[in-house]
DNA sequence: GCACCCGTGAAGATCCTGTGAACAGCAGGC
DNA sequence: GCCTGCTGTTCACAGGATCTTCACGGGTGC
């Protein structure tokens, strides 16, 4: 119950077995984040992964899909946050909440 | 069992592989610290390292700094004291407390 | 006791993040 | 072609977190 499932191949992340609908580049984020567990990850490291290149300096891509993320996987997994902020430097996906 | 490990390239120090909560700030003055262990270093130094440049004359900046670290390490570690005073000169790391 | 030094709470300034909204591009259906 | 719905990108503002500085009280050494 309450169990997050990334499937990168099959383009795919499931909660308890349904699907969460999730765009591509939600997916991408999610599955770079998920794919570092416990790990801090820069927007710099983020941006590179899902959009590829590197961010302009005041680019808030990351933020926006995170904050999208967080609200999708919220409602598919209330009272749990997998993705926590480190101020002044990016994101930490943590698989336990 | 309370193990500090500081990781530089990962902006992140973990106590048994949990990262703690530490700002910025914090964590570069923990860095500086940490790599030159039981050796006394002056607030000069160290406000070179974490902050550039030097200090104004009366600058507190590193006690405050030092201050919120060891808050931080004492709720992460308790019963041990890594970062000690040294009156008239700084302060010096000590990875055993 | 005195002079100096240090620990630390608090306040305001500053910086960073969360997020709604606007807009553009694209694909499909008619 | 035109409309519709979805996605991606960017902007803007509000709220939150951090940084800096001040100020007071306690500590230290003479």
């Amino acid at each position: 119950m309450g169990r997050l499932e990334i499937r990168p191949e099959e383009h795919a992340a499931l909660v308890d077995g349904r699907p969460l609908s999730l765009t591509v580049r939600e997916l991408q984020l999610l599955i770079s984040l998920s794919q570092h567990p416990q790990r801090i990850m820069t927007r710099e490291e983020l941006f590179a992964e899902v959009w590829g290149g590197q961010p302009r300096d005041d680019d808030r891509s990351v933020d926006v899909y995170v904050s999208r993320l967080r609200a999708k996987l919220g409602e598919a997994l209330p009272g749990r946050s997998l993705i926590h902020t480190h101020n002044g430097i990016g994101y930490r996906f943590s698989p336990d909440g």
